[in-house]
Parts: C-alpha cells; structure tokens; sequence
DNA sequence: TTTAAGAATTGACACGATTCAATTGCAGAG
DNA sequence: CTCTGCAATTGAATCGTGTCAATTCTTAAA
C-alpha cells in the first residue's frame, strides 16, 4: 500500500514530528533536514491521508448545499454561484436535492454531519423555526439561503418575496388589470407564503381582485393543468400572475392550446426570470431575482461564519427583485 | 460538543465495541441491548464521525461528479440523476463545474483527491486519452460521462452522438432539405467532433450539402450571434441543425427577430431535448438524450466499481438518441 | 573551556470508530 | 453440582496525522 508518515521518517531517518513540521510548518525545520525530508517524500511518493489529518483538525473544508431541486433553474444558478465562491476559497460542496421533503431533508443533514462539513446552506422545506439546533451543536455553521429569517442568531440571504408580490400586481394594476389570477403552489413554502402576502396586500391597495388557484407542485406540467381551473373561474381574469416561470410556461402553453392569446386575450407574468424566458413562445415577463449573486453571497457569508467562528457577526442580507417586462404583459384592452 | 461512540456506551452502561456492533452488526447484539444502545443514540443524537469511520476501513462514501457546467440544462438532469443514485446508496456527492476548462478541472480533481472520494464521474473537457492514471493509483475509480471509451480498463456511459448526428440529418434529408447549417462548438469536445462525424456522414449518403459554422460557447447569445453568419452564407439554407438547444434558442430567436419565419422559411433542429423545448417560440424539435438515466447508470456503474473493485468488469454502455419532431422542423417548400 | 539561550528534533498521546481475541454469562446435559 | 458449548459482551490495539512538552543540538559570548 501507500507510504505513511511513519514510513518517510524511518527512510529519512528522523522522527514523525518533523516531517510532520515538514508538511505543515516547513519554517520550524532546518534546511537541511527539509531537503531530506522533501526528497524521501517525492521519493516514497507520499501524500498526507486526509481523513488522519482531518480526524485529527477536526475540521473538513467542505460544506452542504441543500435545495429543493437543481433541476429548478433558478436553484440551478444559485448552486452555480454557490459552488463558484465555494471553490474560490478552496472549499468543496455536497449538492443535496430535499424535493421539499423534509424527511429528505434530514436524511441529508445527517448525511452531511457525518462527513463533518463545515457549515450548511440550505432552502428550507418547511416554514418551522429554522433553528438546526442539532447542527449546530456540532460546531457546523448553518446560513439560510433564499429564505429569510427572524432569528438573529443565523445568518441569512434572501429576496424580498413580499416586495416581489408587490411589485407584480402593481405592475398589472398599472396596466388596467382589476381581476388577476394567482397561481401558485402550497403556502408552506416560505417564499409561496410571502409572495401571497405581497399579492394580497398590493391588490387591496389598488382594489384588484384575486383568484388564488393553488397546484402542489411548482413545475410546468401543473400550470398546464391549471389553466382548467382558470377557464372555469366564473369570471376569466385578464392577467395570470405565476408563482414561478415553470409554472408561468406551463399556464402559457395550456392558454395558447386553449386560442387564448397572449397578451391580447390575457396578460402572463412569471416569477424567477429564468434563462429561456426570452426564447419562450410569447417572451415571458417575469419578476427577476439576483439567483447566481444570492449563491456566491451566501457561500460568501457562510465560510467567512465558519472561519472566524468567535467573533463573527450574524447578518441578513436581502436583495431586491425587479420587474422584467417582456412580451407577455399588456395594457388591458 | 457532539456525542461520541464512547458517550454512547457510557450512557447505555454498554463497552464501545458494543455500540459499533448496534451500528454496523446490529444481527450480533441481543435485542434488549440493541434497543437500550438505539434509544440512547436517538436520545444523544450521536452521528458516527465520518472521518474516523473512512480512517479506519480506507475508505470514504463520498464520489466527485464533475462537468462542465450545471447551468447547461442537459447537465443538470445528468447531475440529479448522479444524486439520487447515489443517495440511494448512502453517498454523498460532490459538485464540480470545469466550465470546459483543463486548467479548473485538474484544480477539482486535485481538490477532490484531497478529499478521498471513492470514485470520480468525469466529463472529460477534451478530447486527450481520458487515462487520469494519477487517480487511479490512489486507488479512485473512474468512469467517464457522456464521454465514449475505447480504453477497456475504464467504465463510461455514453450516447450515441455520431448516431445522433446521423438522425438529424436524416430526419432533415427526409423532408426534404438539401442545404442545412451545421452550427456547433469547438472539435475539441468530444461530443461536437462526434456529432460532426455523424452529420458529415449522413451527409455524404443523403447527397447533402453541409455548411458549418463554429462557435466558441454553446450558449443561447453564441446562437443569435450565428444567425449573421449564416445570412452571409453564399447560398441561405432551408434547415438549420444545432450542436445543443441553448444555441438553438439563440438562433431562433436571431431568425425571428430578422422575419425569418420557422419552419416555413427555414426548419430549425436542436440537440439535448431539454424541457424548455416544449415551451419555446417555436416548439423545438431536438434530438433527445436520457440524461437522467445516464447521470443514474453512470453512478450505479461507478459505485459497483468502488465496491467491488478486484472483480469488477469494466462496461462501456452506450445509449441511442431519439428525434422528437416539433413544430420547428418541416417539409421542405 | 564553559555556559546559556535559542534552534531543532523527538516521541508519546489524542482524535473516534472498528476489529477481534479474550472473557463473561447462560442454558441444558450428564 | 459440574461441565460443555454457544451467545453476548468487552476493551485494548489500530488506522495516520497533528500537537506539544521534553530533550538534544548548535552557536556565540564569557
């Protein structure tokens, strides 16, 4: 098998300490002995086992990304961002797919205490208290990602969903829109609930009425099949308000397949601003989210957390989402 | 701080040897003990200190999945099919983006010798012999991704692109089209050089003129930029085939914005068959690959090398691509 | 030549789980 | 009551590295 460091120092006839001061603090050693030492290891072909000296630092440079889906697009660029940050300070990171499970969800943040990760971002399945006591516990720092959170003693990296929902049904009210459908999945999901909460709030400020039609999960498939539940409405709104562009493309094909057009008939708006909005049959208008910067700011703040654990301050950080207007929002005719 | 296995067996008023039995033999222990030794578990909330565990048995659940970009929506269902193989197996995976980078990538595989992964799913990001004898002396198994082998000592799992190539030109051929565009990446990728292999073939028998045009990125904006490139051509035409779906979105949307109309005017032909085909301005026809089935096999195959590494047969799968025909190709006028 | 201070080196112990030879406990046979 | 055999349990040794108090070596000053 491969050379350990008891084998380099009996071939270089010095003790394990020093060629342990080799690898890790060559300034202590003389010259001399460094050369030697240096020698028998590229020699022996020795490299360090890392799970010896990782068991022995009791820290590993690795940390746990936890979202519902990478296959969501938005999720996909916060991992981007994530990983790309993650690797620029040299650190590795577990992808982990919850699919809102929060079964799932544990068996992965056992899984990643095991291999003793250094902090854990994560999307929360739920909306509990997002205390992650039990990590915590174990010195593994944790930092929310995408959600926000009340409790000062985590950091976290969100977008203001509320603001979101705000600003969507301002912008349809502005274009005439009095009766609007809200299409979206289940309130427990933090973000669902605050984007409702900006719904709810910016239409009775500008007295619009919403149709809420609820699916249970977020993805394309389900917006095809909403548009059912929009046709049987008794009164068809004149703007589709989506709680994500999946969502949004599937509600776009279902009305297009139905004649309805789009944005004359009726007016569509997405959420996320994913890539291929602009490719989409009728250019999709979305509200935008900083997805690849929510990444690489949250990986920012969770290993700077992990690694100046004393005296590091907890912060939240929220961005702000933006208006994307495209083609598939118009004036009310 | 955490709990450990000692904690454990003092608080059971068990020895440790005991408790690892409950752990890794629970067949072996009475079954009054065995319930004593869990309940404590539970109640400690004691998680087995992976670095301890891999020091002693030398060897780690952990597999590196490396690519060259997640946010390409093919990868991306390749990764969650990786992630949920593998967690079904008990191991973690870790993300790499090389961004088709020699450089990065031989940083991430160095980074993940560090970690000791058990073995590593590559797509390679040229076309050199894909040997990485430096990981396979450390005893990390290796199979390739998306990437063919002629080398029998490796496993990889793979798609038919010259195949792939072949069907779209025929398809093409068959309705009609005598002048196509062939609008790709750079030969270096081994996938781009196959396809061409496969569309250069095709051509020859079907009596078909091809007019390649090169990009840099397979990305949606190098897809737009094309368009220019293939108005100058001498002669325009009447089928335009596309090295992926990003850059076929890109020309669809150069085309549509010139007038050009799909598929009257010209027939449009992607590759990868991602979601978002369905929901493009034109539904995308495209040749599909069963990415989450590779991203799945390739994963089963690779942990069945990493377990059963002295009688394990190398296998080189190789999977067909399939046409699906939407709205963006058609007879030719 | 002696001495003191600083530099270099040593080696036993710790990290936490696994393993396995040795020990204990127990039931049934004689 | 003793003995045998099997099941259950024990705990010391081990994996390979990092740490640090203790020791040895070196050098320059007296």
């Amino acid at each position: 098998m491969s050379a350990n460091l008891r084998d380099v120092a009996r071939q270089a006839g010095v003790s394990v300490g020093t060629v342990s001061n080799v690898l890790n603090r060559p300034d202590v050693v003389s010259p001399k002995t460094l050369e030697r030492v240096q020698k028998t290891i590229a020699q022996l072909g020795f490299v360090p086992n890392g799970f010896a000296r990782q068991l022995r630092s009791g820290y590993s440079r690795t940390i746990g990304l936890v979202v519902p889906d990478v296959a969501n697009p938005f999720f996909t660029e916060v991992a981007r961002g994530v990983e790309d940050a993650a690797s620029k300070r040299d650190y590795a990171v577990f992808l982990c797919n919850s699919d809102e499970s929060l079964e799932k969800e544990n068996k992965y943040l056992s899984v990643l205490i095991q291999q003793q990760v250094r902090g854990v971002l994560i999307t929360p399945s739920d909306s509990k208290s997002h205390q992650y006591e039990n990590l915590r516990e174990r010195g593994i720092s944790v930092a929310l990602l995408d959600t926000e959170t009340k409790n000062a003693s985590q950091c976290s990296v969100s977008v203001d969903d509320v603001r979101g929902g705000e600003i969507a049904i301002e912008h349809l009210a502005s274009l005439g829109h009095r009766e609007i459908a809200w299409v979206t999945g289940p309130e427990t999901i933090p973000q669902v609930a605050d984007r409702t909460a900006g719904v709810m709030r910016a239409a009775k400020i500008a007295k619009v009425e919403i149709s809420t039609i609820r699916v249970a999960l977020m993805n394309s498939a389900q917006g095809t099949d909403a548009v059912k539940k929009i046709l049987a409405l008794k009164k068809m709104p004149s703007a589709i308000f989506c709680g994500n562009d999946l969502l949004a493309f599937g509600v776009m094909r279902g009305l297009l397949d139905a004649g309805i057009k789009i944005p004359e008939d009726v007016s569509l708006l997405g959420y996320d601003d994913i890539a291929f909005g602009n490719s989409a049959a009728v250019p999709l208008s979305s509200i935008s989210q900083p997805a690849y910067q929510l990444g690489v700011t949250a990986a920012e703040l969770l290993i700077s957390e992990c690694e100046e654990n004393e005296v590091h301050a907890h912060q939240q950080i929220k961005f702000q989402p933006q208006l994307v207007m495209r083609a598939s929002t118009a004036t009310k005719k």
